[in-house]
DNA sequence: GATGATTAGATTATCTGACAATCTTACTTT
DNA sequence: AAAGTAAGATTGTCAGATAATCTAATCATC
């Protein structure tokens, strides 16, 4: 039995050695590291080594780095993990029927805070107006997706809870394929869907807009 | 005002190319890529600005590489994730509103499809249980919150929308400061809250359980 | 003396090239 | 035919060099 030993990868020690290190210096998101020509012989690796482990904490904003100013401990988001979330073992081979009850979910979930958030201001109501007068006048397919994507984007941005936006970008990869196989002469039905959904938040009656956008979603379980 | 126009990062162009690459090929965990040397030619970079993206990659356990073999595609790894993002002191940047609403939003929506599953399946009921009584013998904190978690993990599960799962385990990461802030007198009103749910969506009450855990996670929200 | 422009220095970004470590595969030998 | 072996392929790591960019000190001008 050949015990094949992971030898540990000099990157992920490196990692875990800037981890402990911003950890007992307590070090705050904005205070300076050394450099990485110190730090490459501080923990006593060449440059790129070091460079391949910062780069990957780097990815996820735990530290930064500019040209010229050196590397600074830096601000996690969340968008950056989000955004490769569908390399999730949760999202391989996801079904049509999960992918609209999620979307239901959400965007109705969604609903009382944008109508709450539209009573205070008058431009959110504007902008979905304005994504929704130009698919009226959408005349290729491309352009009527992408217009429908940015209008149910902005719906989920309207509500302010930004964690939802970056998962919904996620989900939108995999609806793609439905969206694709719309009809022209269904179009129409969507854009009015959509009017009246709006309308309805912006006149506050949330349960008129949860039906009207609940079918709107559900419109394409029938073509699978 | 300078505009201090963001040069994209190479690297990072390159990770989303590689993202892209990775899902257009609709490449499985398993599969195979092209070797370092031809992905750099293709995507027009030197090999050390390709490996400080795939290392990044790899990082998050979306690209996996050994020696001889090559490169293949994996699954976000959320331990990992959880590792690096949990010990950060910048966690601060996501508002507590935003991160509550959120998981409102995500766990009350998915009562309808536990309970409508639940009339089906006895064991998801017994696995929820389960964990709870398990919490009810929590002795730590680190326990308690590792159980706390894995029950609302499970309800998500129990909805069998899995791309929640996978969405559920980044705001885990993001919720756990919340969680350890929780007193050890607080346990048993969160078991008994838990209890209650749960009753509830056996009986087929979902209004009942959506209060109920509406005001559970809202707990949280005195606590900052 | 204060202010603005310029320049020098520091630091990261990227590349070229090389060698070591390790796994895969095909070949050879029994 | 099976097992051991060697060659090839691929990632891991390193050294050194140049470009791009930011910071800070210096200098000229008013």
């Amino acid at each position: 039995m050949t015990e094949t030993i992971e030898r540990p990868k000099l990157r992920d020690v490196v990692a875990d050695r800037l981890k402990t290190f911003i950890l007992e210096g307590d070090l705050k998101p904005g205070d300076r590291l050394p450099t990485e020509a110190e730090l490459a012989t501080r923990f006593g690796v060449s440059r790129p080594s070091l460079r391949e482990a910062t780069k990957s904490l780097e990815f996820l904003g735990i530290v930064e780095a500019r040209p010229g100013r050196g590397l600074t401990v830096g601000s996690v988001n969340m968008d950056r993990v989000t955004e490769y979330l569908g390399f999730h073992p949760a999202m391989h081979d996801v079904s049509a029927e999960e992918l609209i009850d999620t979307r239901v979910l959400i965007e109705t979930g969604v609903l009382p805070h944008v109508a709450r958030r539209m009573k205070q201001d008058e431009s959110l109501y504007d902008k979905l107006n304005a994504i929704n007068a130009e698919l009226q006048q959408a005349r290729s397919l491309a352009r009527w997706v992408k217009l429908d994507i940015a209008f149910h984007r902005e719906l989920i941005c309207a509500s302010g809870l930004s964690p939802l936006m970056a998962f919904t970008d996620v989900l939108a990869v995999f609806f793609r394929r439905f969206r694709e196989s719309v009809k022209k002469a269904e179009w129409s039905g969507g854009i009015e869907s959509h009017q009246r959904v709006i309308d309805a938040l912006k006149a506050g009656r949330v349960q008129e807009a949860d039906r009207e956008l609940r079918t709107h979603i559900e419109s394409h379980r029938e073509r699978i």
